[in-house]
DNA sequence: CACGACTATGCATAGCCGTT
DNA sequence: AACGGCTATGCATAGTCGTG
């Protein structure tokens, strides 16, 4: 787990370098960031907007409550669309289950292919029993990437993860779990959000 | 940084060519380009939310009039704020991200078969769990009881878990915006969360 | 201190191709 | 035809330094 905290050759020379996608702390750095990302953020929904013909809003509000926004050219006719196409749809419903999922479809019709991979990776003994041996160059099962996870394993996933958050609470002291009760319940549905440490990645079912 | 750019022709193969900012002509590739680059800016977006604290709503707008949105955790709330103008906002602050794998879960049923022909085969890459079931009972690397790991595992866990929340959340917002993407109907398209197997909650900080 | 410039590098993606 | 994947390349940007 050297990987992110202190990895820093100095480089002698500058550059861009790797970051986590996590709050930045520092209030000066995360500042400059968000200002710059946000620069990126609205000159990519332009150009987005000029290549395809969408029509693209973004309201974007700082921790401070300071507002941005961006629309093409204006943000309230786009959401006011939005809000109509909202009560629109409220009144027709059922399309959830009859999603045409073919992009899903494609990813699971490519599950051969991941399978094989799987079971090189099981031969090699890539995913292994850590019990045996512990750190080292094995791979933890919470290390191993989701990117090799189909829809069904995420399925799983997701079903087991809160016995695991159970699990790791009874397990560290270091870690505080406050449960975040669901304010933005505007619509309605019921959701649990557990945060650990201030994040955590918990479903709510 | 010292390349020769041929810059006379098209390079006959492969790799990332310049393009002008203007509508694409050829309705394929300008099909193609939205699905990639609106992929693209939402990831950017959460990014940015993640990074910096900030809230983001974007809607989209196609051509032909479907709806796409990105929102922490919804578009409504940050919407409604915009309207108002207003913000009073001390008893609300969310910071989570919400992602809908209902529909997706759906029509994953029928590819029930499927799913346990994958899972047959990666039983041989299963961890057997000798510490917490002494029956060395198959089970997945996710469903491993965190009972036997000992604190610093648990810290190396807590590290790891970041970047598998990454990657979740790219996998699971890539399945969100295909199913989006799939529905033909050019009537009003409601993004907006909805809760009918289960969320797959991704808390920022 | 904030901003702009700069540099090296990470990341997004245009075009193409194989699969379904 | 649509989608996933690949690859080379363009573009975005983290970190630093210079300037007002």
């Amino acid at each position: 787990m050297e990987q992110t905290m202190n990895n820093d050759e100095k480089k002698a020379t500058l550059g861009r370098r790797k970051i986590d996608i996590k709050k930045i702390e520092d209030k000066g750095s995360r500042q400059v960031t968000f200002t710059k990302r946000r620069k990126g953020l609205f000159t990519k929904a332009s150009e987005l907007c000029q290549l395809s013909g969408a029509e693209i809003a973004i309201i974007v509000t700082s921790q401070k409550g300071k507002l941005f926004t961006f629309g093409h050219p204006n943000v309230t006719p786009i959401i006011n669309r939005y809000q109509k196409n909202e009560e629109h749809n409220d009144d027709y419903q059922p399309k959830v289950e009859q999603v045409n999922l073919s992009g899903v479809m494609g990813k699971l019709k490519s599950l051969e292919a991941e399978r094989n991979h799987l079971k090189e990776l099981n031969k090699k003994g890539a995913v292994k029993d850590e019990n045996s041996n512990g750190k080292g160059k094995n791979i933890f099962w919470w290390q191993k990437d989701t990117s090799a996870m189909n829809l069904a394993e995420l399925k799983e996933f997701r079903d087991s993860i809160e016995a695991l958050r159970n699990n790791i609470r009874k397990k560290t002291n270091e870690m505080t779990i406050t449960r975040n009760s669901q304010k933005s319940r505007s619509e309605g549905y019921k959701v649990r959000t557990y945060m650990v440490h201030g994040w955590l990645l918990l479903a709510g079912r």
